[in-house]
DNA sequence: TGAATCTGTGAAATCGATTACAAATGTAAA
DNA sequence: TTTACATTTGTAATCGATTTCACAGATTCA
């Protein structure tokens, strides 16, 4: 069933079939009439693909995500999805696996016109090759930043949320604090130990490298890195983790040894995933506001893709620092 | 750039240059490298969206996950991506949210030959709408089947899990045992009550209705449902959920008022996720072949696209019961 | 009434590829 | 040197839509 059919069905021109389907202005109320009964009559649909050759446009937004196994993008991708379907997008969604043959691969669905932009959790590429290709396509950075590269960003104020986290720690008391970190999500870890860095620093306290492991982001590797940490001659007590599942890691590995999570030693993870609040003990946490972070993404790549020379903006949301009992509270 | 520029710059024409993009036979050695030449030069890329007009095929299979807050879906999805990209096929994600308003909407993909075939991995389909899809499409489904529904699927057998998980906490001396289910995911879920119900039957046990509840899939209805078993007159010394989050939940609740997990009550959980490797206790549950339920799924639906009329497959794989402490051992 | 303007419609070009078919060339056999 | 046949190559149709442009008929204005 094509277009020619329907035209033929109703005795008009495929034009004609077409201003119809399109709202179009200008076709007399009884063709148009006579259009749409055969439309519903043979359930009619358009073809995509035809359509999208002619127009060279898709009205679909791609999603990359580097992952599949964080929760974390669920909420993200629900904000995502509403607001782009308010403008009459679609979503489709692929995994890169933080491979940038895979990321590149995706991209190209861009210069086929299968896409009409992209909303990046993460990308893999370096700043040089993202700068070529938001020249030509409207491309977005949601959570992460790739550093030089000038793309329009929602994101949290990474750095600020470490600095209040460790703030909160020696408000309460602590003089040594530790670090888990990573080496996945540059701009996020990068900024997140930086915050660390200034909190102890401004508040007079020595920082020292030494104090932040580099973990995967696996909950093993927390646990080997915690280990590191207590068996540092001055061992923290207290420790800052980039993600919730290296926080559980480090709780796992505290508990096993028996150190009292909450008193003896105190975490602090990031994203407040659901299982910081059925973890024994519950998480303190940073949160980030997962569903406007998709919202707002969609808005800049739509600003992108009506005007593809609009200034690139760089939107900050507020974070939230949620206390549980893996902190000890004020001393 | 087109294949016209292509052909113009190699002084050929779009056939031969098409020939050459197809590896197909017949083109003279000497003409051949002059167009192969130009593309390198040119960095050109044939136009997906012109090629899958003109040959109503993608080479895409669309991969249809109910939700992105499970990382069950992350190593299926591997699986997946691994066999398909060894057929030369890639992938598109599309989440339904459990809507058969977006599934429906995503299945017009395949009507507009913009997907090959599809893997559901949960359908809100009814039968019918689903057979009359399946008749038109290559559809398979994986870890979720529907009941009356004739297309190919792959999973476990869920029966047999909980029949095997259930007389596991028999034989450790479990006489009254619980069981916290779902209304999510119809197929699995029945069957799994099934298991658990002939597995009491068959040790003599009684079956009751009333030790079963259903939970949406958030830990805290977990929560609220273990306080329900616990507040019966006879309360339960082990429970069976149907997944490992509810597993949480519950062994959340039993610790919250003092019940010792894996001592005064045992909690088996379905599905191994990462995280009952490191709750307190580390959680049993039972584990799915994941990525294999992914490559056969892949293999299914390639068979179907060859060969939309080959007999439809159901694969049982192979599950796991994984011990941890959430269980007692044998009595 | 005739010229000017508007409306509504359809024919045909177009998007970027593939492919059926025809034509041109080359090669081998008679 | 033909003829027959295989090998290469190109022309044009095609996939399913949108859109430009021309044209016919209706309407307005002088």
């Amino acid at each position: 069933m094509t277009i020619k059919d329907i035209a033929k069905l109703a005795g008009v021109s495929v034009a004609t079939v077409s201003r119809v389907i399109n709202d179009d202005a200008g076709v007399a109320e009884k063709l148009r009439n006579r259009v749409l009964q055969v439309i519903k009559e043979t359930n009619y649909i358009p073809n995509t693909v035809g359509r999208n050759l002619r127009k060279s446009k898709s009205d679909m937004i791609l999603v990359m995500l580097p992952t599949l196994s964080n929760p974390f993008y669920a909420k993200i991708l629900k904000g995502i999805e509403k607001r782009a379907s308010e403008h009459d997008y679609g979503i489709l969604v692929s995994v890169t696996h933080h491979e940038s043959r895979i990321e590149k691969k995706y991209l190209k669905m861009l210069q086929m016109k299968q896409a009409d932009g992209v909303i990046s959790l993460f990308s893999t590429l370096i700043a040089e090759e993202l700068n070529d290709l938001a020249g030509k396509y409207p491309i977005v950075q949601c959570c992460e930043y790739t550093e030089g590269a000038h793309l329009p960003y929602v994101m949290i104020d990474n750095k600020k949320a470490a600095y209040e986290a460790t703030k909160y720690f020696i408000s309460s008391g602590h003089k040594r604090i530790g670090m888990i970190s990573g080496s996945f999500y540059e701009s996020s870890e990068r900024a997140r130990e930086q915050g660390y860095k200034e909190a102890l620093m401004d508040s007079g306290l020595p920082f020292d490298e030494g104090y932040i492991f580099k973990s995967n982001y696996k909950p093993e590797s927390a646990m080997e890195m915690c280990r590191k940490l207590l068996d540092m001659p001055e061992p923290p007590t207290a420790v800052l983790t980039v993600s919730d599942t290296l926080a559980i890691g480090a709780i796992k590995y505290l508990k096993s040894v028996g150190v009292e999570v909450g008193k003896d030693m105190d975490v602090i993870g990031f994203d407040n995933a659901s299982i910081t609040r059925v973890y024994d003990p519950t998480i303190s946490t940073v949160s980030q506001p997962r569903y406007d972070l998709g919202t707002v993404s969609v808005d800049l790549v739509i600003e992108k893709i009506n005007n593809l020379s609009t200034v690139n903006k760089g939107i900050i949301l507020p974070h939230e620092l949620i206390l549980r009992e893996s902190t000890r509270g004020e001393a």
